[in-house]
DNA sequence: AGACAAGTTGAACGTTCGTCCCACTCGGAG
DNA sequence: CTCCGAGTGGGACGAACGTTCAACTTGTCT
């Protein structure tokens, strides 16, 4: 009746639960963000999920309490995994470099959710219709854009960017803009030479902005 | 309110349908569309749409093959409300005008959207992952972004965008990412700021790359 | 008036859903 | 050894689901 285990950043204080507990606790979450990614919320069913973990369906039950508590947790799941992505990402171009490498890492960036973690950009959007309607969702999405911004703001700025907050939303908001309007159908070359474009030419201008200005 | 003609394909040699009965179909699709932007796909039931729509449930099984084709005609019903919409505003900036408006008036496009078309917004991206994985609405998806995309070409090319395709583009890119990066809350005064300023941001670096180039 | 098809309706079908429950296993502490 | 509780598993419950269907109403043409 009690619940099995405590959240993932587990305090080391009290009694640990035990070790196959946690496993196969995180082997369900990562099951649901398959089916999630492959299938949509709407095909997350506890006996689908208990299929794809290859559990019991009993045990579903036993470490969720709910579904909702099921996807909360399965979001939250998504988004760690996702900022140690990015994060790698971030800290692999930290110093300073031409913009135009920039435009051309985040264009991998986008054209790689796009291709092969596909399933994991249509789990990821699942989860941000969803947290319209769902106010502790919502928490664990702007929590996530918030990490992203600041990451991103970083970087603009040591690139000489005079309004890096600004500027970082615009970046932030053309590459959330790029993956949905090439949501709907698989990513084409053509279609991945056009996202290195858009971005090549989104840095072209806004080095523009900042060499004109300084030159003030 | 009622759209005059059926745009399906009339498949059916035997009669047309009665006026009526082209006036109750489009009700249930307004209903439907209610339904998916407060409760999402997920919410959208036979009996919940019979009920919104203030309908015995046996006329959803009289007007629709099924619950997938219902889902397919509100999307293309969707779509051409906003295309009108989205028509209507562009026609209003249709002559030379700073691009400073135009920045101020796709900002009032992205606020008014996450504000009082709210749930109408919510649908639509409801619409787009559930097109991901289903053929037929990716492409009314494209379709609809295709329009998108034509219109506003014609207005960055009348403001002298040297590559208005991918200028529109990268327009559209922001404009679906400023969306989507506030769909997860109710949006604040200080959020509506921030897309303006994106938006000023964005045009104004525009405006400096077609400036100096043209000085070349 | 009669007839026939389109339109309309409530009920019922079988399925699947989330959740709950209880018997069972099993390793370590008394 | 026994005991005990966390872990495990299978089944059953009521509710809600999409879909189907036969009976009923309405309007129109002969």
């Amino acid at each position: 009746m009690t619940s099995p285990v405590n959240d993932l950043p587990d305090e080391l204080g009290t009694m640990p639960p035990s070790e196959r507990g946690i496993t196969r606790k995180t082997e369900i979450l990562d099951a649901a963000l398959r089916i999630i990614g492959r299938d949509g919320l709407g095909g997350l069913s506890m006996r689908a999920l208990a299929a794809e973990a290859q559990m019991p369906l009993g045990a579903m039950g036993y470490y969720f309490r709910g579904k909702q508590e099921l996807i909360a947790e399965a979001f939250h799941r998504h988004t760690q995994r996702e900022t140690d992505r990015v994060v790698k990402t971030i800290t692999d171009l930290r110093e300073g470099l031409p913009s135009e490498h920039l435009a051309d890492r985040l264009a991998d960036f986008v054209i790689e959710g796009l291709g092969d973690a596909r399933e994991q950009l249509l789990a990821e959007y699942s989860f941000l219709v969803e947290s319209s309607r769902r106010p502790e969702l919502a928490r664990t999405s702007s929590a996530w854009q918030n990490s992203l911004r600041t990451q991103l703001r970083r970087v603009l700025a040591s690139l000489g960017s005079q309004s890096p907050n600004t500027d970082a939303r615009l970046v932030l908001a053309v590459l959330a803009g790029l993956e949905v309007d090439n949501l709907a159908e698989v990513l084409q070359p053509s279609q991945a030479r056009m996202v290195r474009a858009v971005l090549r030419r989104l840095f072209l201008a806004l080095d523009c902005v900042r060499t004109v200005s300084s030159e003030n």
